[in-house]
DNA sequence: CCCTGATTCGC
DNA sequence: GCGAATCAGG
């Protein structure tokens, strides 16, 4: 796109431009040929194709769902997952399959993270009340 | 390694 | 919305 005469942002997608886009990829053209005609990268072609819902081509590619740049997928602790400084709050019954633990990190001296040490410690303060009045 | 297109994601 | 980076198939 262009800034009031001159400054170039990017490409200006005016409706020949993607006319000729259309066309040529409609006769087969590849992507970086496009780009060579319009003097664009192939990737801003295959971006701008893509952006259009024209047909899709060379069909039998599936690209993975994984991506490394960011959401790396909340890992599921399972017991071998489990380390040291992890939370190990079980979720789900022990021998079912998909039972795992929290995996947080673990407050430090415990066994658990911070939101389960308090839920831990609740039923501990009713325990150590009664124990503590029978004690007395 | 070259080509291709497909998808994600920072801008 | 755009396209570089990245990815996947040929």
């Amino acid at each position: 796109m262009k800034n009031r005469e001159g400054t170039v942002m990017s490409v200006d997608w005016t409706p020949e431009r993607i006319e000729i886009l259309t066309q040529l990829w409609n006769e087969g053209i590849a992507t970086s040929e496009i780009g060579r005609r319009l003097d664009v990268t192939k990737n801003a072609v295959v971006g701008k194709v893509h952006r259009l819902g024209l047909p899709k081509r060379q069909s039998p590619i599936q690209r993975k769902p994984a991506k490394k740049k960011k959401a790396p997928e909340p890992e599921v602790i399972t017991m071998d997952k489990l380390r040291p400084g992890m939370c190990a709050w079980p979720i789900g019954d022990p021998g079912t399959p998909g039972f795992h633990f929290c995996g947080g990190k673990a407050v430090e001296g415990k066994p658990y993270c911070d939101t389960h040490c308090e839920q831990a410690y609740v039923r501990s303060v009713k325990d150590d009340r009664n124990n503590a009045k029978r004690a007395s």
